[in-house]
DNA sequence: ATGTCACTTTACAAGTGA
């Protein structure tokens, strides 16, 4: 089984790259966050034209998050109980090949002690809160996305110049390991050491090119998917500007396979 | 740190969010 997380920064603008994607790598399930466009506008015709069914949770404009699967989801739950911000589109759950699967776009924060990262930090409270009272760790579930924050040092190209800040702060990064401390593995770990991959790279300052990158697009699961994980890869060439129609996302596509 | 992008609107440029 193959799934992808990637951030597509409109999914009206990436509609050509994603049906690439599909087209290339086949996966089962694709979650992808930042739709910017509201349900009906959602683009489904065309992805059930290459064989993918959607599950959309979408918001004019901004956030949003969508399904994509070869077979159609069962029990897809919109949003989750807790959530301090539920007018904003960010978290669609569903369940496909004995797997629950619950894809995330993550507050982004802005600047530290910014409003907006006042309620990033409530926010995940709130997702591990509704993790640990409605799931159990011993159950198959595979939760991606877009999580708003470089885990670790090793995430980031430039640990210094990023200490303290948004996206790599310490607060933040208690909760990524409060959810990982409840029982879920960071899939790119098991496979990946050191510096990387990273997963975004900013619009300006051509930090593309500079590979001034982060890792911020994240596939955590419980034991029992941890250990059917036989590789975890970014795939990196989908931020190049010339390696598909259009322009590119600013981030990359996450690929996860499970045997 | 900022060589950008995509969205919206009492729209035809400017503000917002990332």
């Amino acid at each position: 089984m193959r799934v992808v997380t990637w951030n597509v920064n409109s999914i009206k603008m990436r509609l050509s790259r994603t049906l690439g994607l599909l087209g290339r790598h086949e996966p089962d399930v694709v979650c992808v966050q930042e739709l910017k466009v509201a349900d009906e506008a959602f683009p489904a015709g065309q992805l059930e034209a290459a064989g993918y069914c959607s599950s959309v949770l979408g918001q004019v404009g901004r956030n949003g998050v969508a399904i994509l699967s070869r077979d159609p989801l069962t029990d897809v739950a919109r949003g989750f109980p807790g959530d301090p911000a539920p007018e904003q589109a960010r978290v669609l759950s569903g369940s496909v090949g004995g797997l629950r699967i619950v894809n995330v776009y993550v507050v982004n924060g802005v600047a530290v002690g910014a409003p907006q990262y006042e309620l990033k930090l409530r926010w995940l409270d709130a997702l591990s809160a509704w993790l640990r009272a409605e799931h159990d760790r011993n159950d198959p579930l595979l939760i991606v996305g877009d999580f708003n924050v470089a885990p670790e040092d090793a995430d980031v190209h430039d640990p210094e110049r990023w200490r303290g800040r948004n996206l790599a702060s310490e607060p933040e990064r208690e909760r990524i390991r409060a959810l990982l401390g409840w029982g879920l593995v960071d899939l790119m770990r098991l496979h990946h050491e050191g510096r990387g991959p990273f997963t975004f790279w900013d619009y300006r300052a051509g930090a593309f090119h500079r590979d001034w990158g982060l890792r911020l697009d994240l596939a955590l699961a419980t034991r029992p998917v941890a250990d059917r994980c036989t590789g975890v890869w970014v795939e990196r060439d989908e931020r190049k500007p010339t390696s598909g129609a259009g322009k590119p996302s600013d981030h990359a596509p996450v690929i996860v396979d499970l045997r």
